[in-house]
DNA sequence: CTGTTAGCGCCTTCAG
DNA sequence: CTGAAGGCGCTAACAG
């Protein structure tokens, strides 16, 4: 392995002169920094990072814990994400959580133990304490997808509540009244938050909300043709369907369409998220758009701010829009 | 920052029996072992893997580079590689390469100075020598969806050509002779095999290839809809349109509809690597399985062989299938 | 402006 | 079975 004492040697300097050229010191004499470019170059040299960040305690490198890659939603998100940070010439290490605990805990600390200047959270099981505790004693945290009490200014958010409160409102305006909801596991705050606004809007337009058009899903595109199933089962009438997320309402759309549902003049769906494929399903899904590109971006440059002293402007809360397409129609029974 | 070096204090003992007992050596007391173990837990202690790892030169980590992170198809391969390799306790750094010979470069330098034991590649633009030399001189690598001369072994493809030759031979069994074709770059390896598959299943059936039938788009969907644009335009009939990938055939699919062309009566369609969404586009899309996460899994298996002696069997060349829906409909026009 | 000298935190011979 | 000492590759005072 070709190491910097090596090139000192080859270029016929100190090895010190050569750690100086490396970081771009101005401080060099202008031949012997050629000497050591041109050693440099020849014997194809790279600085051993791992040594670097062992004598600074710093590594130029962002941790990044997700709890899925195989979803479009996230992918969108590390892509941001990843694209911010190197343009900032930062590195990028992902990890996956998969929403259990241990598993978060352990990729937390192999990030750390990797000497990550930051790290970018988003997590489902890590308790509010603990990523408290590893701002605080560790390295600067930010999270996104969910507010942390204490770490509001580092937490990238979308308006859930104001998301599933304009999916019901618009559906009323539609004229319908008996509206179904096939929510994500309510543990998760932003699911219990969309239905919460589902919840707000019923209660504004003076509609009681009813167990029997309520089901509970994980967010799979399973759970939307599970819940569709179960819900029709219980018998209750109903021309609308919220779904929780983008892939639960496919599941359901699928699921109608093979029940020989007409869609959407017998059932209107809408979803959340606007993955990219919502405009691909049939009929083409109405939905409110949730910028997670944004919001990793937001949260990178965050962490540019906070660790290597760039002075983006932040915004920590998103808001939630309509995205409308063909899934809805006016309720026909409507007077 | 608790060390190895307090905890030995701690516990009473020399650091080199702390060093012992965290990695697992046999050969110590019990006795000391036990007070090593308390004074770890009680110092909530973690070993630094920068630390350990410029001592050992290695890092239990093993480095991927793809070439994107937002679509399905890639997250699938990554979670499955992620998966195989936390099993065996290795970690992964996950990097992005953008199809960019510089910046494939930088990653895999990148990671070469983060020390990882070896690297997975799924890239577009690194040349065969290069990729050749890292494995020989640096880390053993292994390479996902493209065959490196001289690392076949380390190679994990599917026969592109095969999947090529399946989708048109499907076709032409339907009754269909005048089948478009919307490639994918053809500079990229996979999109010239699928697409030399496609002309042997027509020259086989003794139809003519006709350029007025093809558009090279560059695996988007939104080539989808431009080559059926530019298809339309041309002005030849056909009945039938092969995509590259199933995102340019959801991008022909929505153009079609858009064009009030009826789907699958006028114009049958298929895709190709049946990603998750194939089956909820309308019509449901007709595709080749292209099993993108066993090759994954493969590629870190063969790395666990490799690095980590493990002993498991090994699978270079996957087979594509024929995942039959309803976007395909028999020629109406054949007699 | 340049070179010398300690470490960064850990592993690993080598004696004891 | 245990401890002492050297070194992994690099940076950062500190002298010169």
């Amino acid at each position: 392995m070709t190491t910097i004492y090596k090139v000192a040697e080859r270029a016929g300097v100190s090895l010190s002169t050569v750690s100086r050229v490396l970081n771009g010191r101005k401080t060099v004499n202008e031949a012997l920094r050629k000497k050591v470019e041109a050693a440099v170059k020849e014997m194809n040299y790279r600085p051993s990072s791992v040594a670097r960040s062992l004598a600074t305690s710093r590594s130029d490198s962002v941790g990044v814990l997700v709890s899925e890659l195989a979803t479009p939603f996230f992918g969108e998100m590390l892509q941001s994400i990843e694209t911010t940070l190197r343009e900032a010439n930062k590195h990028v290490i992902i990890t996956v959580g998969h929403n259990d605990l241990q598993q978060e805990k352990e990729a937390v600390e192999f990030l750390i133990s990797r000497n990550c200047d930051a790290l970018i959270l988003q997590v489902g099981a890590l308790e509010d304490s603990y990523i408290q505790s590893i701002n605080e004693e560790k390295v600067p945290v930010s999270v996104v997808n969910r507010n942390v009490s204490g770490l509001e200014q580092a937490s990238f958010i979308l308006n859930n509540e104001q998301g599933g409160y304009l999916c019901t409102k618009f559906l009323i305006e539609q004229g319908h009244r008996d509206i179904a909801y096939i929510s994500g596991p309510l543990e998760k705050c932003d699911a219990a938050e969309r239905f919460n606004g589902h919840k707000r809007a019923l209660e504004e337009a003076g509609i009681a909300f009813s167990p029997s058009l309520y089901f509970e899903g994980c967010y799979r595109e399973e759970d939307g043709e599970a819940g569709l199933a179960h819900l029709l089962e219980l018998g209750a009438k109903f021309s609308a369907l919220v779904c929780g997320n983008d892939w639960m309402a496919s599941g359901a759309l699928s699921f109608a369409r093979k029940k020989g549902i007409a869609l959407p003049s017998e059932l209107s769906i809408v979803g959340f998220d606007n993955i990219v494929f919502a405009r691909h399903v049939f009929p083409t899904l109405t939905t409110v758009n949730h910028p997670i590109a944004e919001m990793g971006e937001m949260a990178a440059k965050y962490i540019l701010n906070k660790v290597y002293s760039e002075e983006n402007t932040i915004q920590n809360v998103f808001l939630p829009e309509m995205v409308l397409r063909d899934s809805c129609a006016k309720n026909p029974g409507a007077k």
